[in-house]
DNA sequence: GTAGGAAGTCAACACACGTTGAATTATGGA
DNA sequence: TCCATAATTCAACGTGTGTTGACTTCCTAC
């Protein structure tokens, strides 16, 4: 080595250490979850003191509510689901998640979120918040059908779980199946909760005549 | 108060000390995950000392295996998937779901498993065996159908969709919608995955001839 | 040129946590 | 009755954490 201990003061030119650590804590906070990423294992990836890291982002939380501001754009995933014919709606949602998985920042995001979600409000809150903004709202308006709320709910859900078991839990086959595949079987599921009409009620689940 | 300051020492009678601290545990896991319980916290809501803990459970990490030990009887579940018609087979897989979610002990570990799943391994592989175990095989085995394991970790991934929805993230309208509803929503989409003929490879979806 | 702010490091604080070892009191079998 | 063993507390240790404040070096607007 040329033996250059790092010395303090700013560096010369722009350094893109801000940048640095918010890739860093995105990889760390999507591999990890909050709780076990430290800033200082933040800081050691990012090549940076711990301390810069509360420099530029005050506080872990405020750190990590900033990582996982979606990294995705509205405007153009929203189209992509709406335009098409409507008897593929499920289809084009499954494959757009699953492209979506596939961008490793987007991947980083996501995994963050789904991570933190159970433990942390403010992943818990970003994740509905996503879910909502993101994925029911324009499905609800793509079905404009009765039920829209509950229907685009069911439809997100099976996309949370397909989430959890293919990335988190990793349960084969279904974590190595090629996205054709999981579109194949998904896709139809989507379809139903989001463009058929509801299930009848079955007798089975009747309340007997009389009964309040 | 009397003034009893607790002293130390062995207390006379059968205490039930070990049984209010795995139940503390499996609560408190269930309420904030491995990393945000503590040993303290469990210890003060068991009203027994730190270290008392650690004497019956060697660590936290064998605490929290053994907290999430699974409650339910798989000769009870297994035969009551397996049992009625096959045509109905989602329906009831849902309508057990659940009602084990129903109990409250029952729900504690799922909550403590799925919230941990995401950061501790051994919650992960917990997971991972419940899921193979208790209702991959015996699904795989109900259905007979060629493709077993893909289909049954798909129904898998609905079922934990539907619970993280409802139980973790809490959307609405699905987190109070009622059972009945939930399992008439979601029935058809299980019975497919377990019983209905693989979807057929779409035209969108094929590579054009020639290619490798 | 020079002043003020931005980027960077260093050393330290205060705190909470998991874990340990010794000490104390009860239980139950020989 | 005695003694090994179980149940229980207490006090403490070591470690890792988020965070802070003082200090230095560079950049840029006047």
């Amino acid at each position: 080595m040329t033996g250059a201990a790092r010395r303090t003061g700013r560096r010369p030119g722009t350094s893109g250490s801000r940048d640095a650590i918010l890739r860093a804590a995105r990889r760390q906070f999507g591999e990890l979850g909050f709780e076990r990423t430290t800033i200082r294992g933040i800081a050691g990836e990012a090549g940076v003191d711990p301390a810069l890291v509360l420099h530029f982002f005050r506080s872990k939380e405020d750190l990590f509510a900033e990582s996982i501001r979606l990294v995705i754009d509205p405007s153009v995933v929203v189209p992509a689901i709406l335009e098409g014919p409507r008897a593929r709606l499920g289809e084009r949602v499954v494959r757009i998640a699953l492209e979506l998985w596939g961008r490793p920042e987007v991947r980083d995001v996501f995994l963050s979120i789904l991570r933190s979600a159970s433990s942390n409000e403010v992943a818990a809150a970003a994740l509905r918040g996503f879910i909502t903004r993101e994925v029911l709202v324009p499905l609800a308006e793509a079905s404009g059908m009765p039920n829209a709320p509950l229907r685009a709910a069911l439809a997100g859900s099976q996309i949370v779980g397909m989430a959890v078991a293919r990335y988190v839990v990793k349960v084969e086959p279904l974590a190595s199946a090629h996205p054709d595949e999981v579109a194949r079987w998904i896709g139809p599921t989507l379809q139903r909760y989001l463009t058929e009409p509801a299930p009848r009620r079955s007798a089975s689940s009747r309340r007997p005549r009389g009964s309040p």
